[in-house]
DNA sequence: CCATAAATTAGAACAGTTCTAGGCCGTTGA
DNA sequence: TCAACGGCCTAGAACTGTTCTAATTTATGG
């Protein structure tokens, strides 16, 4: 099998979204997209990457995540101050957010009700609802 | 008036959170209790205490905030990376986050239902539940 | 008023992220 | 196929927000 055929779904992904199927972007789409979905931050992906015997910079990382954000292949999660979690699934839905190890799960769009939003202020339009249930475990 | 009059109630704040009532934490309780709930962060606060000249360290304005914050005096809110946001209203409520500009607004917590809520995974037990309303002005 | 522990401070250190400038590489058109 | 253009990648410096450290100052109980 050739790689062209093995990433060529990947590579389908890229185009898509506008972006060049450069080695790095590849190799980070990879291992993001493959499997299950996933809360990822730059430090992780970055040695991941590493693990996976791939060369690819931390600030390429960076501008990897950013760009995929932007061609909405990820949604970007704040929840602690001081580190950026990025979600490969870009589906309507909520999280569990962990106080004690600080890492998100995923809650089911349906598991999740918000009835009766209010208004924004100024005219201004709603551009997501983003419910976190903070637990802990002792 | 004697000072001591006059900041009777912030000092009785204070001690009724067992806190010490120094200089430097009774003026920026003063700066950020008194009048409407706000959205403050420690940089905004720093430059208020330096605006009233009242001179206090940056380290003592992260201290304060997170003393206060665990004696229930303020509230924690991360929207975005990189920046804590301390809060004064520290009842039940939820916020608009403006995306333009990176401002909160409340929101009452009657404006917002979250009805039927997930249970958490491994026996976790909720200690929050957090809704923001990420909003654009265009 | 003294002794003690707690609080404050300046500045260094730190973590995560972004920027910069130069070289490399994917794409396009001939 | 190949040149060349423009987008992409990189190492390392720079930057931002926050925390730490060690020394000094201050509030408090006796």
């Amino acid at each position: 099998m050739t790689d062209q055929k093995r990433y060529a779904p990947i590579i389908n992904k890229l185009r898509g979204a506008g972006l060049r199927p450069t080695r790095q972007r590849i190799a980070l789409a990879e291992l993001m997209f493959r499997g299950e979905d996933r809360h990822i931050s730059a430090e992780i992906l970055h040695n991941e990457a590493a693990a996976a015997r791939v060369s690819v910079s931390l600030a390429t990382v960076y501008n990897t995540l950013h760009q995929f954000t932007q061609a909405g292949l990820l949604r970007e999660i704040a929840v602690e101050a001081g580190r950026s979690y990025f979600d490969t699934n870009t589906s309507d839905h909520h999280h569990f957010y962990f106080e004690n190890d600080g890492h998100l799960e995923d809650i089911a769009s349906e598991d999740v009700v918000v009835s009766s939003l209010p208004t924004p202020p100024g005219g201004a339009k709603i551009s997501r609802v983003e419910v976190v249930v903070r637990v802990r475990e002792d």
